[in-house]
DNA sequence: AATTAATTTAAACATACGTTTGATTCTATG
DNA sequence: CATAGAATCAAACGTATGTTTAAATTAATT
């Protein structure tokens, strides 16, 4: 499943075969479809192995800052850092092969494909069902429309930023270093916490 | 090309074969190879045919407003609109076919592969050319390294915007609208605005 | 130790892929 | 109208794909 990840991440999913994942790994061939059933399967065990936990980090961490706030609203800040953190987190620790799924879960986010749009979908209903009532909470004055778009605004900086730790690199001419997890974790909070109170 | 151009976009660029786009468009198999010479070449055709005109619009409309403000900097808000509007309203016109064009540039960032990367890399240094130094002067107390991470954080909630209609739409139970072009370049740009000011 | 179940394996299957070939048709120029 | 160049075409080439099969091996249970 490592090899699974790093190469889907690297080559896309149709761009792997099973076999360049057989032979990478040292396995036998068939012995993928006698564990996962199918090629789908492996991604969705691939996905699911990363995500669940992701999930579960999260909401514990907001779990924290509602406690901390004491039944008070926690600060925009806080629930944009307890959805943020973790997943950048993640894809920066290295020891995890947390950098391989980042950038492969940001390749199925756009991906259109109705069976992988379902497995995402599922894992991200979670999250946005915990973080809702916060984000509510702490922007009361915005419409139902202006928060949903907010949202996707959200996702969409989050997303590019796990999945893409070279390209900030090359163009900022080595300025940026990707590896700085919290200074990076900083800067999105704080980009992200500002566009969502933005005058409408 | 047209075709070409839908099929990479939903279906992937390793997930469509070139059968698939002839038999579709209704074409000889073997012409494509003779017109093009290779799948790739077809990809970098489709990707130039859109954003060529796109960085023109972009650059042409950033000229219009800095016309406008007659020597002084332009106001941010203006710059975001001259980056994300252009893209915005092709990726929303459906008669230019623009919709499929965008959500596959979505998929195209988030590619690995370095022959892609290239290919995008070239138009999109010739837009950040354009848009850096009418960037920094609306935005004059931002570090270096703040700044390149909040383009980065921009691109990231623009792409996101212009390649994914669909989940918005899903997500927020039918109350956002992706057609309403005008309405999603006001709130993206609001959004990308405040973020960029935020304090450090 | 014997037997059953779980796993691993090499080989094959049918299909699909990008690309090439060589002949055929179309198109424009003289 | 004849002819050279460009464009189209059906067919084939070699390779790679996801999946299946049936035999061999290992692990667990009695």
């Amino acid at each position: 499943m490592d090899v699974a990840e790093q190469l889907f991440a690297t080559r896309g999913v149709s761009g792997t075969s099973i076999r360049n994942i057989t032979s990478r790994a040292k396995v036998n061939l068939a012995a993928v479809h006698y564990h996962f059933g199918s090629k789908e399967s492996v991604l969705e065990a691939v996905v699911s192995r990363r995500l669940v936990p992701l999930t579960a980090e999260r909401s514990a961490l907001l779990d924290e800052y509602e406690r901390q706030s004491k039944g008070g609203a926690v600060e925009l800040p806080k629930v944009i850092e307890a959805l943020v953190g973790p997943a950048l987190r993640l894809s920066r620790s290295s020891e995890k092969g947390g950098e391989y799924f980042m950038r492969l879960l940001g390749r199925l986010v756009m991906e259109p494909d109705a069976k992988i749009q379902g497995i995402l979908t599922d894992h991200f209903r979670l999250s946005l069902e915990k973080f809702k009532p916060p984000l509510e909470k702490a922007l009361p004055h915005l419409k139902p429309a202006d928060f949903f778009w907010r949202v996707h605004f959200l996702v969409g900086a989050m997303v590019h930023t796990m999945a893409d730790s070279e390209r900030i690199q090359i163009v900022s001419d080595g300025i940026c270093n990707p590896d700085d997890t919290e200074g990076t974790v900083k800067r999105l909070v704080s980009f992200i916490s500002a566009g969502m109170e933005a005058d409408t």
